[in-house]
This record gives C-alpha cells, structure tokens and sequence, in this order.
DNA sequence: ATCGCATATCGTCGATATACGATAAGTCCC
DNA sequence: GGGACTTATCGTATATCGACGATATGCGAT
C-alpha cells in the first residue's frame, strides 16, 4: 500500500460505499432490504444462490460500509439499510453526476 | 469464476459499473472529465498522484465499462464521459435507491 | 445441561485489483 | 531516418476479494 491517502477522504468514503455495492450478491441484498417494511431476518440467505457463510461475509461488507444495519432479535438476526447512509451515498453519486449534463453536448471531440 | 451467473445480467452490468467507479482514482478521473467542456488529454497524469502506467490503467478500466471514451488526438489521448452510459448507470443506481424512502420510516425493528 | 437452529467467524484457495518500473508503440518535428 | 514526446502494454509483486466447508457462538426449547 503506497501512500493510501493523497486521495481526499470524500473520495475514499464514497469509493468504499460504491465498492460495498458494486456485487451482484450485494445488490441483490440491498434491493431485498429496501422492498421490505419489515426487516429481513432468515430469508436473505434462501434468496441468494450462495453457501451461508457467503451471504454473511457480503452482509458483513455493507454492515462495515455502514449500509445496513443488524441487530440481534432472539435466535436469528435481523437486517435493514441504513437509510441515512443510503441517502448520503446518493447524495454523494448525484453530486458525482451533477456536472455532467452541462457539458455533454461537447461532442465535437471524441 | 465459479458459476457467474446465478445473477441476472442487470445486477451483473450495475456490479461492474459501480466496481469501475469504486475507486478514488477513478473518482477524481470522471469528476475531472465531467467539470470540463473540452475533452481532456494528457492533463489527467498530473493530476493524480499515481505514475503513468497506473492511471493509464485506471482509465482502460473505466473504458471497458464504458464510461469513457478515448480518441487518439494526434500524438496524445483525448478522453472524454460517455454521457449516454453515464446517464444509464445513473438511471440504473436512481432504481436502486428508489423503494427506499417509502420505507425509511419503518425502524421498529433495527 | 443438552439439543437444534441461525448466524458468525476461521482457514484456505484461486482470481482479481492495484501499484510500479521498464519497455513498446505511435506521432510530431527536425 | 532520428530524436523527443505521449500513451499503452508488459512483467511483477503484494493485497484484497469471493467463494467454500468446517467450526464456533448464541439463543430457545426440551
């Protein structure tokens, strides 16, 4: 690891979250948790075609991510986003993107 | 690659284009590209703290996800965002986040 | 206390990512 | 053609990822 900084923090924290999300099993995950209301305990490794230990070490990365949440409900545990942290992380693509229209009619070059 | 599939291609797709931006060094690469009016060409090596190899490398992988495109421009490169793709991963991610916020209030349980 | 279930963690393996320097390949100018 | 410049690719080293089975842990029921 050569000098991991030298990038800003913003960029580091926003490269963690997209890279938390950048798997298909994750997406999966996500998109599980977000067309709940209720959370989402047992069901999560059914839904996927992975070995348990699989789903828990994807469900680890977004909990470190900071994404989801889990809490222990009795025997099993139960997972949900984080909906603040979603929020941020959109916010933080959409500022990735604002610029982006402005200048997108400049095709004259490539 | 054990059985890659098992996901649909959609998740696959989103997966790769969040793996190319999930780095610091291809942030700052797409948010120079995207605060500019004019393609960009050989500027990009100065303004990242990496060798040349490196960040020749970090803008081949956002090519193949084609999120950029580069044009020889004489005798350098000239790189510039692929608007349309850049806008279907933005759609893509916008339908990720989308169910979220009707069932933000929902924290009974975690 | 013990059994059974749900989840987490460990150890391991092959694959991929990230970085670098060295070198190749292309273009422009003389 | 020969040099100077820009970018791409190669080779390599290390680190991290992604998957699995095996095992540990924690809880509820018996």
């Amino acid at each position: 690891m050569p000098v991991t900084s030298a990038f800003s923090d913003t960029d580091r924290h926003l490269a963690d979250a997209l890279k938390a999300l950048a798997h298909p099993a994750r997406l999966t995950i996500v998109r599980l948790l977000a067309n709940r209301d209720e959370c989402v305990c047992g069901e999560i490794v059914d839904d996927l075609p992975l070995a348990q230990s699989t789903v828990s070490q994807h469900l680890k990365a977004l909990k470190e991510a900071g994404l989801v949440r889990g809490t222990v409900e009795g025997r099993s545990t139960c997972y949900c986003l984080d909906p603040e942290a979603m929020a941020a992380v959109k916010e933080a693509i959409d500022g990735l993107f604002d610029g982006l229209f402005l200048s997108a009619p400049n095709d004259n070059c490539c």
